[in-house]
DNA sequence: CTATTCTTGACTAAAATACTCGGGAATAGG
DNA sequence: CCTATTCCCGAGTATTTTAGTCAAGAATAG
């Protein structure tokens, strides 16, 4: 598990696409206009989300990108899993040339760190992270909340 | 909230450690064989930890780096935290000179996920993942840790 | 004294990142 | 059909980060 500025675009890309996505696709110049990030690196990006089926595409005028799926059903594991392609850990990697003992031990708690915070991140979707926020922002800042409501923010 | 490889390094000798250290000092030369990271490259990043206040230093022959205290009591994200500044996320800078709405709202999701994972990664020791580890061999396989028990692994 | 070890700073090679450019293919709308 | 829009793809590049080198120095155990 890796957490680069590259799954933060991605991450955030995708959550863009949440927010701003429905029915209609988003094309990726609306994406780059509103996230500032270039147009070359989204089309990267979503080159790889559409290769990890968490995107669908559509060409021509008024096309672009879709969720494949609903936001409660994309997990922040899986968006970083497609831009951010493993990197293994190990020095031996796992051809048991490293026996030294201490060096495969602290390897494998690694491992086993990395496993915990990708299980983590695989329980938290898009829809959680929107939906999560308004809670909050209602729950500790009620006033706050109500004056978004009637429109006086 | 940033997991690079050098957060890796850094956990991973702090792994180390907690593993071969005791009341005696290790020294880095010791953890750069063990972990076949250079050298230099690990007095880089203890100098942070030392900064960071997680390990001591003892100069002079047999000295070397201690943990600073239990590794009960020293969590992943306080050593990530401590060789990997922090970068700011936002294009704004908190200057408040970007109020498109939605670029700021991206933005806040993604802080709140970067804020789930420095919880996260707050709530789990050095200890934890040694002992976590070692409850998992006796549980999932109890022959084999028997047979290490026995010594006959 | 001397060997060992941490401490510091400047420098560098290699890799990853973020981005550019140029061309192409599909398609909606006229 | 034509054209503008959009995805698609590969090659190339500037910048940044990473990982490492080198050299000089300070503390200290024996």
């Amino acid at each position: 598990m890796k957490l680069t500025t590259r799954g933060r675009y991605a991450v955030t890309a995708m959550l863009d696409l949440a927010i701003n996505g429905g029915p209609k696709p988003v094309s990726l110049a609306d994406i780059s206009g509103r996230q500032e990030i270039s147009l070359s690196y989204l089309e990267q990006l979503f080159a790889k989300l559409r290769r990890g089926k968490l995107v669908t595409s559509a060409r021509g005028p008024g096309g672009g990108y879709r969720l494949a799926r609903s936001g409660s059903d994309i997990f922040v594991a899986q968006i970083i899993d497609a831009v951010d392609e493993a990197v293994d850990v190990t020095n031996c990697q796992g051809k048991g040339n490293c026996h030294h003992g201490e060096t495969c031990l602290t390897h494998d708690l690694w491992e086993d760190l990395s496993g915990q915070i990708h299980d983590f991140l695989s329980q938290i979707s898009l829809g959680d992270l929107m939906e999560r926020r308004q809670r909050e922002r209602t729950a500790s800042r009620p006033a706050e909340g109500l004056l978004q409501t009637l429109s006086l923010g």
